[in-house]
DNA sequence: ATGCGATGGTTTAATCTTGAACCATCGGCG
DNA sequence: CGCCGATGGTTCAAGATTAAACCATCGCAT
């Protein structure tokens, strides 16, 4: 079998990627929510910490710093010290943030299951499961 | 069947492009060409003309312009215009950008193959057929 | 031909991003 | 304790992105 070519596979998994959420993006915007703010509200739950969000986002700390300043003025995000280490500040996702975050994730939801209803259930389970042990 | 959460699979996809890309573009730094310029340049054979490369890539047009403008004054990229239409900018990649296209891409398959590697041969091929029906 | 909406591309100005330097705190170690 | 390297987060300034407005050309219908 001919080698496969990674980047030729990377390049169609970023170009969808793109695709997906750039056609979600000005729904998002009528959320009040930037797409880079959705991403980070909706790892706030699982990653509290401003240093851990720019990790697995892949962004560097000052636009975490940036986002999160913005959600934060925007009554969607607090920020608490944590009292065990005063250097961490600890993020909790007020209800209001609750709200858009669930209907941001909502929008992508639709917007990239609208794409995934080409492919059969059991080639969506397979394409997660790919990607999980991607992860 | 639990229905499958789309914007979870998306969300998983997004984060292994980001990670891959993050993780090479140091070393594209070192060929003079922003990570940005690479995919510019990477589509410039399949789709020559600016208009179509914002689409493909899911970037502005300024965004192009920008980028256009500094890979030609890198000299990895020509400029003609269309005499058949005179509005038209038809993008050639020099052989210095045909250079730094092929090993820059180089560069993301052993970055991306890597990841790859976690997978059968057989996982990879339905991967690739995934994302080509997707797209 | 002439007008006119649509298309290709650039410019501008405002916003976002980010590398580098920074401050504060932590966790050890002598 | 007091130092010191490492870590969490912010600031600042330089550079990148992009929406909006723009100019030029096209295609086409009148």
């Amino acid at each position: 079998m001919a080698k496969i070519d990674a980047a030729k596979i990377w390049s169609l998994n970023y170009r969808l990627s793109m695709q997906v959420i750039t056609s979600v993006a000005p729904q998002i915007a009528e959320l009040g929510l930037e797409t880079k703010e959705l991403f980070v509200l909706a790892e706030v739950d699982e990653h509290p910490h401003p240093a851990e969000l720019a990790d697995v986002l892949c962004m560097p700390k000052p636009t975490v710093t940036f986002n999160v300043k913005r959600l934060e003025a925007a009554g969607f995000l607090r920020r608490e010290i944590d009292a065990k280490d005063l250097r961490r500040h600890r993020l909790v996702v007020t209800p209001a943030g609750r709200k858009v975050m669930t209907e941001g994730l909502a929008m992508l939801s639709r917007a990239f299951g609208q794409r995934l209803a080409r492919l059969s259930a059991a080639k969506q389970a397979e394409l997660k499961a790919i990607l999980e042990e991607l992860n």
